[in-house]
RNA sequence: GCUCCGAUGGUGUAGCCCGGUCAAGCAUACGAGCCUCUCGAGCUCGGGGCGCGGGUUCAAAUCCCGCUCGGAGCACCA
């Protein structure tokens, strides 16, 4: 097959050789009483999806699909002043979603559901499953420390509800009381004893208005859950103790509790993984934008031209697992190139230019430069090198030739072998003379370097993955690529089409 | 401090529940060679790991205990 596939490529090179699909992952455990498997992917449009995000929601997709389940899409926004909802983000992380493939089958927003949980809160208050504190958060952090009930928690179910009808219509202020379930005052983790599960908020929501007691995380969480009929549950670690807290409203609510699966957090070396950071940063001017490419969030990895199938291999590969990872750049580099070097065009660009004149060129030399040295079938472009009384002029990298000494061989690719007579690094040009038409042996360790014709040279700016900008001369076909395309600058790396224009192109460097 | 987790080569993982077939598989990185008019791709080969110490057992990466290291939570955040 290998061998054919050789073949073949040789002939027309048409065809692609794929690589043998990875294993898959171990199915989800079996969720007794629940008759379909339901994921959801909750975030907090608090900010940009990052590849930290990217873990639960490609991992809830993948099994969604795998294990023929539905998947939701779930916003929590329900802190509007300490974790205040963004009116745009709710929109990023739709769009990030998409790219990643991801396309949730129901979208709720729980600032819409407000009512749902007041009505589960009454109900829990008026059984007794949960009651109004009015103790100050030190007081009750108090008892919780000691194992003792506070002098609300025994109070009768109508003194809470009507201190409950106080929160909602404005009779208590915040901070003056909240719900809280009752668990287990004598619980050995201090943080699951009697936890708080709405609040009064009366800061202003981008969503909803009219409101001044919202629900905390476990509350709606563990509400929409039930509702919803959530099967599975994968969320980060940090959430471990969340599941126990929670299991006490299953429990009062009769029903089971969806199987939760912790998975570790990611870290992305030498980037900002977490939201807030990112958005302060953005506030205080550190990042040019969403996408700057120092950030790891979704829009910038894409920016930079990594393929939503590279985000998700990366993260099945740490399937399941609940220990903390480091995605290294090295492996994002490796699997982005494995899919995109086959569509990456080859073209040539030239950092920091030099300009190279070239004597005692017989005649006019026409280069081939092919599209992909894989894929004959895509083509070549030819450029005319036109000597004046057996002179020309190239440019080529500063890098390449800085450093040559007299009498130093160079193989310009494509086009011809010289030899060099003379660099002058102030001026930035470098004297050669024209040596040899042919492609020089292997054996021979000529270097081979690429150019540019002055007059098909068009200024590029690259944009690095430090935010820095390289800057220096492409071949003019550069200006014909649609943006968004991927390619390859020739002994420079991969990169993506940003813009073009007549007199500039930009590109963003993907990796080597 | 308290409550919980976790620990397989540089990195990410498979195996651990149900001990032997694991002198540990895969990917990536790394080294060598082949190929190639790129510092890209492809092909072949190679080096590299079960945190430490005890115990159970004929046999332990897998079970038990202790230690070390790492992480998470202890918010009227999610």
């Amino acid at each position: 097959m290998a061998e054919q596939a050789e073949i073949l490529k040789r002939f027309g090179g048409i065809l692609r050789v794929e690589k043998p699909s990875k294993q898959e992952l171990p199915l989800l455990p079996e969720a007794r009483d629940f008759p379909q498997v339901v994921l959801r992917f909750a975030p907090n449009p608090d900010g940009p999806l990052t590849l930290g995000n990217a873990r639960p929601a490609v991992l809830c997709d993948y099994y969604a699909r795998r294990m023929n389940g539905r998947l939701i899409l779930r916003f929590e926004d329900t802190s509007p002043s300490v974790k205040p909802p963004l009116k745009e983000a709710y929109d990023w992380i739709i769009e990030d979603l998409e790219w990643l493939g991801i396309h949730p089958d129901e979208v709720y927003y729980q600032s819409d559901r407000l009512q749902t949980y007041y009505k589960y809160a009454e109900k829990f208050i008026e059984k007794g499953f949960a009651y109004v504190c009015l103790c100050k958060p030190e007081e009750f952090r108090s008892f919780e420390k000691r194992g003792e009930p506070c002098p609300h928690r025994d109070q009768d179910p109508s003194l809470s509800l009507s201190l409950w009808e106080k929160m909602l219509n404005g009779g208590l202020n915040p901070g003056e009381a909240v719900v809280r379930v009752k668990t287990d005052m004598k619980h050995p983790n201090p943080a699951i004893r009697d936890w708080p599960a709405l609040r009064i908020d009366v800061a202003k929501h981008p969503r909803v208005v009219g409101f001044r007691v919202w629900p905390l995380y476990n509350w709606s969480c563990a509400i929409d859950d039930y509702e919803m009929r959530v099967s599975h549950v994968i969320r980060g670690k940090e959430h471990l103790t969340n599941e126990v807290r929670q299991s006490y409203v299953f429990k009062y609510l009769n029903s089971p509790q969806p199987v939760s699966i912790h998975i570790g957090r990611v870290r992305l070396e030498g980037s900002v993984l977490s939201k807030s950071r990112i958005m302060r940063g953005l506030a205080e001017g550190a990042y040019t934008g969403l996408d700057d490419p120092r950030l790891g969030t979704l829009k910038a990895l894409r920016r930079r031209g990594f393929k939503p199938e590279v985000i998700r291999r990366v993260v099945l590969e740490m399937g399941l697992n609940i220990t903390e990872s480091t995605v290294k750049w090295e492996n994002l580099y490796a699997y982005n190139r494995e899919a995109v070097d086959w569509e990456a065009e080859r073209y040539y660009f030239v950092k920091n230019p030099f300009t190279m004149i070239v004597r005692s060129i017989p005649q006019q030399v026409e280069a081939r430069l092919v599209r992909h040295p894989s894929r004959p079938e895509l083509g070549y472009r030819n450029i005319v090198l036109k000597p004046l009384n057996g002179e020309a002029q190239l440019i080529v990298s500063s890098k390449d030739v800085e450093n040559l000494a007299p009498g130093s061989r160079l193989r310009l690719m494509s086009l011809f072998n010289i030899e060099v007579e003379h660099v002058d690094p102030h001026s930035k040009t470098v004297k050669a003379f024209f040596k040899s038409l042919e492609v020089p042996e292997k054996s021979s360790g000529i270097k081979l370097i690429h150019w540019v014709l002055p007059s098909d040279a068009v200024k590029t700016v690259v944009l690095m993955p430090d935010a820095s900008l390289v800057e220096g001369l492409g071949e003019s076909h550069l200006t014909r690529l649609e943006p968004g395309r991927i390619i390859q600058l020739v002994r420079f790396g991969f990169c993506k089409v940003e813009k073009v224009s007549k007199n500039v192109v930009n590109l963003v460097f993907s990796h080597p």
